[in-house]
DNA sequence: ACCATATATTCGCCTATACGGATATGAGGA
DNA sequence: TCCTCATATCCGTATAGGCGAATATATGGT
């Protein structure tokens, strides 16, 4: 629950990683399968497989000459509700909440 | 479950609609609120309001000259996996499913 | 009808980021 | 070492999308 940041949204907000990640449950894969797969050139696979990994949602491993990814272990979103509360001990949210909580005190609207 | 599209992760995908998601589990609020509590300009707000709206993730209720915001009931994101495997009976995914099982039995790497 | 208030939309500008080809890096085999 | 294959990174280009001011729309009050 620690580990997700706004990052992982925007890890899955492009259709292409989407993709790849919903083919990542079928277990891992290396580059050139992803390409094949999804019939993308090389740098647009390397890149987006970059992007998931900085976003904490695949983990690699190298075996020879191949890398492979595989979604990371600790699949952190279980209860959308639960992860919310739990970034209100820190800003920018921690900050808003207490001032919405001041706000509805002397709501005009 | 069903209602989720990729629209979903992509209307988080933006700090501040992160923001104003996690600040709208206060409850529901009009733009008015939401542009003071957050110090932003009428026209964005009303804008990421709009794509939270596109994107399932709030709905709007009018009252006089307000416009009260406040997260989608059907909160639709419980089990990250189940939700993938429901992706399964369409395409794209579906198609990509079908190579890659294929693609695993002559795997060269 | 007119005005004031709340919200939505339009506009031009600007930054972030996706794209694919080219090049660089890294690993194994001859 | 040299070659090949797999992957990562760089580069210029193109597009998506955020921004805030200005304008348009909608609602209620006088």
């Amino acid at each position: 629950m620690k580990s997700i940041e706004y990052q992982f949204f925007k890890g899955l907000a492009d259709p292409t990683r989407f993709r790849m990640v919903t083919l990542l449950h079928q277990g891992e894969m290396c580059v050139c399968e992803i390409m094949n797969l999804l019939s993308l050139p090389q740098s647009s696979v390397s890149r987006h497989m970059g992007n998931l990994k900085a976003a904490g949602l695949v983990t690699d491993r190298r075996d020879g000459r191949w890398v492979f990814y595989r979604l990371a272990e600790a699949r952190p979103l279980i209860d959308l509700a639960d992860y919310f509360n739990s970034l209100y001990d820190r800003e920018p949210f921690k900050g808003d909440a207490a001032r919405a909580t001041e706000s509805k005190a002397e709501r005009s609207c």
